[in-house]
DNA sequence: TTTTATTGTGTTAATTTGACACAAAAATAC
DNA sequence: GTATTTTTGTGTCAAATTAACACAATAAAA
């Protein structure tokens, strides 16, 4: 089907069921995974414009803003059990008025007579509120919505011009995640289910930023008693076999819950 | 004046300006200051009815969501220069299903006939952000506002009764405020400007919750370098003066940035 | 003058951290 | 098969931090 009237069917689906929407907020998730020792986040293309968003949607009249946030992430990625997280509201005035929204924007005002209500409703002011999602990266098959034509990883040390807002949604889940950092089941959401010593490491270094001593972190974690040594991985490298570990769920999260005294 | 008469006056009044605001969002301010060796909320009651709840309201169309905070804060204290800070948005959607709604509405239903658009603004789905500020319970003279007859600090230790969800939001703001304890500047806006060592002490024990050892405390905070001694307090008890302290700013401010590394 | 309560600082053992050492192991090169 | 390379798991040890208790100094009351 043509792109174009395929989007155009969409939008007036959208516009016929505008009455079941909270008028005024909108949920955006920062959708975190972890791959070639990279933190990375998964973001929409916009069809025909080439400008990039976070996977985001509107309220239902009876929905939880939780649950709307929930059901984005499904969506988007297949996933329904993970870790999610409010983190912040977006309260500007004047985040539909960012010059950036323009572009985008550009190419809806084609539908204005097409579809009036639904560019009227869209460029109103909107409160957004973020939630950052943990996901192993191996688990996900992203998918496009209606009003996109990729949806991929992007490493967060090199994001794509973004859309309004959103390069400042990003960079406070990020302040988020590391304030945090004692707080959230970092580890056991970002990972597979097996990983290395030095996997576990290369996250904790991501986030934070900054190289960890490799025998020490590895004393440390042991010590923390969260974690189940499996067999070695013989991963075919001219060197010492790693052991695999997985962590202990119940430690696990009864640790987090009071904090772990780690790294900051 | 009557204050029936003063309450539906007010009423009429906000009811002609329904159109400045935005009709499904709300702030509500956890206020929190220190006093007698207790934390304290700041809590208004409704006119009438007993009921308590936390200082809150409405957004305008063209106002920043954190402004709204401000301006109430700014109306329930006096204090325009205080710390504040969101920590969380409420956003079930059956918040105003509550049946603790019920009894302050049972007085407002008395209006419906004078004040139809108020009573249904007003009951519907409302997404309420929580904001919270600490402040020096020294330097605050509490107003009620229009719908409240009294304006005062209740301990957190005996809470009255609460509208709707305003309990919930109460807790939470306590855990963000337990959480992100080494990033607040707790110290400096809680307490006066001049204060004793345990002072510092006995408010960091609130917080927390438990007993901190007296002499260790005094050194690891001596040891921050954000404090500057005075003179002597004669206390007029029969014992040893203890010195007076007030925070430098800049390193105080400087210290919280990259977290002070403290209890938990 | 003695007593009492609290303060400021001292002491010391236990624990944690940071930096580096080194043998063991897995695969490759010869 | 043997030597080589690379990374792992654990060892060591000094420095820093923490936790618990000691004690003299001091302000006011008895």
């Amino acid at each position: 089907m043509d792109p174009e009237i395929d989007l155009l069917h969409h939008i007036k689906s959208f516009e016929a069921q505008l009455e079941d929407y909270l008028p005024g907020n909108s949920i955006d998730c920062v959708i975190l995974g972890y791959e070639s020792q990279q933190l990375k986040v998964l973001l929409l293309k916009w069809k025909n414009d080439g400008v990039w968003t976070l996977p985001g949607g509107f309220i239902k009249k009876t929905e939880h803003l939780d649950d709307a946030a929930q059901r984005v992430l499904q969506e988007r990625t297949g996933l329904s059990s993970v870790f999610v997280k409010q983190f912040y509201t977006f309260g500007s005035s004047v985040r539909n008025k960012n010059p950036q929204i323009s572009k985008p924007l550009y190419h809806l005002k084609k539908m204005e007579e097409l579809s009036p209500n639904f560019l009227k409703w869209i460029t109103n002011r909107f409160i957004t509120t973020g939630y950052f999602a943990l996901v192993d990266i191996k688990r996900i098959h992203p998918r496009p919505d209606a009003f996109s034509e990729v949806c991929e990883w992007k490493s967060l040390n090199a994001l794509p011009p973004l859309i309004l807002d959103h390069k400042e949604i990003i960079t406070k889940a990020l302040d988020h995640l590391k304030t945090q950092l004692n707080y959230l089941p970092i580890g056991i959401s970002l990972l597979p289910k097996k990983f290395t010593m030095q996997d576990l490491r290369k996250l904790y270094e991501a986030i934070l930023g900054k190289p960890l001593e490799r025998s020490n972190f590895q004393r440390k974690l042991l010590k923390l008693g969260i974690l189940i040594r499996h067999e070695k991985q013989m991963t075919g490298a001219a060197n010492k076999a790693p052991y695999l570990y997985s962590f202990s769920e119940e430690k696990y999260y009864e640790l987090i819950k009071n904090g772990i005294g780690f790294y900051s």
